[in-house]
DNA sequence: ACCTATTTGTCCGTATGTATG
DNA sequence: CCATACATACGGACAAATAGG
């Protein structure tokens, strides 16, 4: 896993990281099951501190791509699981705007202008 | 608005801090619109460090509660929350699909089997 | 069952950057 | 220009969960 840091970046050091590591999920250079890194360990090979790293792995975590735990060390999900949390998030989303009010053609419009 | 801090408590602190806010803002004691205190003057008052109280906001943020700026401070969000939480449900679901690699029109499609 | 090393989780303190007013 | 206040990063400390001997 090759992962290139420009300090000079406007972007934030735990954001690239984390863009880094996502990167080389969809070029399939670690996939599912795969273990990331100690952050101290990734940290010393890119020349900042463990906790930006460890900064960049929650971000992965709460998008429901990595798996972290204690002792273990960081992990990336099985596909089904990341999809899952995907279809989670979709469901919540129509549900809130159903209750809310919302019909099915302005749920959609409401996606559309993330894209 | 009134919190209250258990150093002994097994809870995270920062947890502590937001769900305090959140209390504060069911009971009524903080109302769209009103300014939370500064992360340093919080933090003071509770004798927790500032970034903890940061983290706390930053959940509130997440949760779509509070709108932080830098220079501005932390407000309570507008009661047209509902939009804008939907929004944000979007755009939180755009983003993880995005970085899932996902496209366009599967992330639509995501949704609609969800109408 | 015990001990140790590993590794993330949280918190603290400090420093610097950057948008706001 | 200046003060405010969040944003990010660094470093250190201790706790808690895990794994291995």
């Amino acid at each position: 896993m090759l992962i290139r840091i420009d300090p000079s970046s406007s972007m934030a050091l735990n954001e690239q990281i984390a863009a880094g590591i996502r990167r080389s999920m969809i070029a399939g250079e670690v996939g599912p099951g795969d273990r990331l890194p100690p952050a101290k360990d990734l940290g010393r090979s890119l020349d900042v501190n463990m906790h930006t790293v460890l900064k960049a792995y929650g971000r992965l975590r709460d998008d429901g791509l990595v798996e972290m735990r204690r002792g273990r060390g960081v992990t990336v999900m099985d596909q089904p699981v990341a999809r899952a949390s995907l279809v989670e998030a979709a469901r919540s989303l129509v549900e809130q705007a159903t209750h809310a009010g919302y019909q099915p053609g302005e749920i959609l419009e409401l996606v559309e202008v993330q894209l």
